[in-house]
DNA sequence: CTAGGGTTAG
């Protein structure tokens, strides 16, 4: 009879035990094995003759590993009762540590390791690595290497310097994580491509444009990884272009690639690109509906793009939700100043059991504040950490200061900021300043300015803030102090600009005054003409939104050169008469363009929607989505 | 064993 070595008749039955036992969860729908599962798999084991077999064992404790069961009793009862532990063994148990903790478990059974006399293996010092990585335990993570040279050769491995790399950049030292990278013999696109994520997560794209440049072979991660650092920093534009050039190379895309490009065409913010995205997706056979991350990524987009009809239709769509879809689409209405919408899709979304985040909540308080909901914005803070174990942060206070404000309780707003828990960030004056702004409380105004200039010396904008409130309030020797601080920090005003979607995508950009255009005149015309048609139905120019000591026609004039009008009188021209005409603002919309959108919605019987720096106003009829509460 | 993904406020 053929003699049958015991690793293959325990890899047969190893096969037998674990396909049994992992179909069974499935069946049972489990997420960790049941200890009793886990136990009879072990008497199994003993039964065979099996327990002592190092490599049945360290299966066993791989498997356990892998399907997040603790590791105590059973990985380390099973690890105990083999007499002769081999390396891999050893290594399985410590990797098990490292991953699901106590970490400093792993570094004990590392020692005894040594003490035993057993040698590592480079498996051993990945698992090490990948504990460091953990705790971010550098120091550790130094001897480790240390160690890893000293055993002989284990410092030049592929996959032992990959993930030396890994756990330095975890702990943010990359230049140390640089410094293996270029002393290793060989790399691979994993080490290229961990580096240029950390780089880039870093913003540090030149540093990973570089790497990506000098890399021999490029594979789709690694685009993927150079597409979104783009879309990461803020550079939509490079995002798009790599994409582009990635698809020029013949390089394949999927799922995470588009997710990257969806979020370039997202701060891009134009109809154009979310079509042509959604089309490139759709093709591809990637739609929002597949896949969570895709599907939020583009509710997201459409949001941001003005679109909140499509953002809600591709929620509805999706086959899967998770707490990103939610949140996205909660902040999504609240930027459109659908706060109803907002907050009752939050009370269905505590119907599931998907746990809001913080960030669903600064979503629905920001749809509290945006619609003046003071009690029920009240209500839902007090809640978040009592109820749903989310603690407060400053985002949240921001929330608050701003529901709190905008709503005209500006004393109740400077009490919640003095007595907030912790040190109120520039945010929270911030949202205080800018209630301030709408009440015209140039007293409340100064103590948030004064702690605003202290947290952000160069920020322009609340140095403008404060002289409008001044100008508003008529103290103009204030609002010379004002200006005099900013010419000394040699603050340079950032001048407004609005853009406006015309036929076939094509988007034109007007700054305040502007007459570069060609059809410069024919813009002034139509904008005076509609300017006349409002006057006959009651309209006056807001002159107090021109914060300049000038005589009255002086700042008429001003308001008549505002970019958005200019941008809306343009749209008027440029579109067709039943199309919504879309305009975007760099800055606030000032309340008197604002009564003016109003007014032209209802008189030239056209949607308008604008998007200022923070959220989308869309007038229909002569009302804005706003309530005119921003 | 190691590499790429989406939501945040004034």
């Amino acid at each position: 009879m053929q003699r049958v070595s015991k690793e293959t008749v325990s890899l047969t039955l190893y096969r037998r035990i674990f396909t049994i036992s992992s179909s069974k969860l499935r069946a049972l729908q489990l997420q960790q094995p049941e200890p009793t599962q886990i136990k009879q798999v072990h008497a199994h084991l003993i039964l065979q003759g099996l327990d002592q077999c190092c490599y049945v064992v360290t299966k066993l404790i791989r498997m356990l590993t892998k399907l997040e069961a603790p590791m105590e009793p059973y990985s380390l009862l099973v690890f105990k009762q083999v007499k002769y532990p081999n390396p891999f063994l050893w290594t399985a148990l410590i990797r098990g540590y490292a991953v699901q903790g106590p970490f400093f478990e792993s570094v004990r059974l590392y020692n005894c390791m040594r003490r035993e006399g057993i040698h590592p293996v480079s498996f051993t010092f990945s698992a090490m690595f990948k504990a460091c990585g953990v705790v971010l335990d550098v120091i550790l993570g130094r001897q480790v290497h240390a160690q890893t040279i000293l055993m002989g050769g284990f410092a030049s491995d592929l996959f032992v310097g990959n993930t030396m790399i890994n756990m330095y950049i975890k702990c943010g030292f990359l230049d140390s994580a640089r410094q293996v990278f270029d002393e290793m013999s060989h790399r691979d696109v994993v080490s290229w491509t961990e580096l240029i994520v950390a780089y880039s997560k870093d913003g540090k794209m030149e540093s990973a444009q570089d790497l990506f440049d000098e890399m021999p072979v490029k594979d789709m991660v690694v685009w993927t990884a150079i597409v979104t650092g783009y879309a990461q920093n803020a550079s939509p534009r490079e995002a798009i272009e790599f994409f582009e050039k990635m698809q020029a190379a013949g390089i394949n895309t999927d799922e995470v690639t588009l997710v990257g490009v969806i979020s370039a065409c997202a701060q891009l913010g134009a109809s154009k690109y979310a079509n042509w995205i959604r089309d490139i997706a759709e093709k591809s056979g990637f739609g929002p509906e597949e896949n969570v991350v895709v599907g939020s990524a583009f509710v997201d987009m459409y949001s941001k793009c003005g679109n909140a009809e499509e953002a809600y239709k591709v929620f509805e769509g999706m086959k899967e939700r998770n707490v990103f879809s939610y949140s996205s689409m909660i902040v999504g209405f609240a930027m459109h100043g659908q706060a109803r919408a907002a907050i009752e899709l939050f009370y269905e979304m505590l119907k599931t059991d998907i746990k809001p985040n913080r960030v669903t909540f600064v979503g629905v308080l920001t749809a509290c504040s945006h619609a003046g909901m003071v009690e029920q914005g009240q209500q839902i803070f007090a809640t978040m950490e009592k109820c749903y174990s989310v603690a407060p942060t400053s985002d949240h206070y921001v929330c608050m200061a701003d529901l709190l404000g905008r709503a005209g309780q500006l004393e109740e707003a400077l009490e919640l900021v003095k007595t907030m828990p912790m040190d109120p960030t520039g945010g929270v004056w911030g949202a205080l300043l800018g209630a301030s702004h709408i009440h015209g409380n140039p007293d409340i105004a100064e103590i948030a300015a004064n702690h605003l200039f202290e947290l952000e010396p160069n920020s322009i904008g609340n140095y403008i803030l404060l002289s409008n409130i001044y100008a508003s309030a008529g103290r103009w020797d204030d609002v010379s102090r004002v200006r005099k601080l900013m010419r000394k920090k040699k603050l340079k005003k950032n001048p407004g600009c609005s853009w406006v979607e015309g036929k076939k995508g094509v988007t034109h950009e007007f700054f305040a005054g502007d007459m570069t255009h060609p059809k410069s005149s024919e813009i002034r015309q139509a904008l005076q003409d509609l300017i006349d048609r409002l006057k006959a139905d009651g309209y006056q120019p807001k002159l107090s939104c021109v914060p300049y000591n000038v005589s009255d026609e002086e700042k008429k004039h001003v308001l008549m050169t505002h970019s958005e009008k200019l941008a809306l009188a343009y749209g008027f021209l440029s579109t067709d008469a039943d199309s919504t005409i879309k305009i975007m603002k760099n800055l606030r919309i000032c309340e008197d363009c604002h009564v003016v959108m109003c007014g032209a919605s209802k008189i030239m019987g056209r949607k308008i929607v604008v998007r200022d720096n923070t959220r989308f106003h869309h007038f229909l009829n002569g009302e804005c989505s706003c309530g005119n509460f921003w």
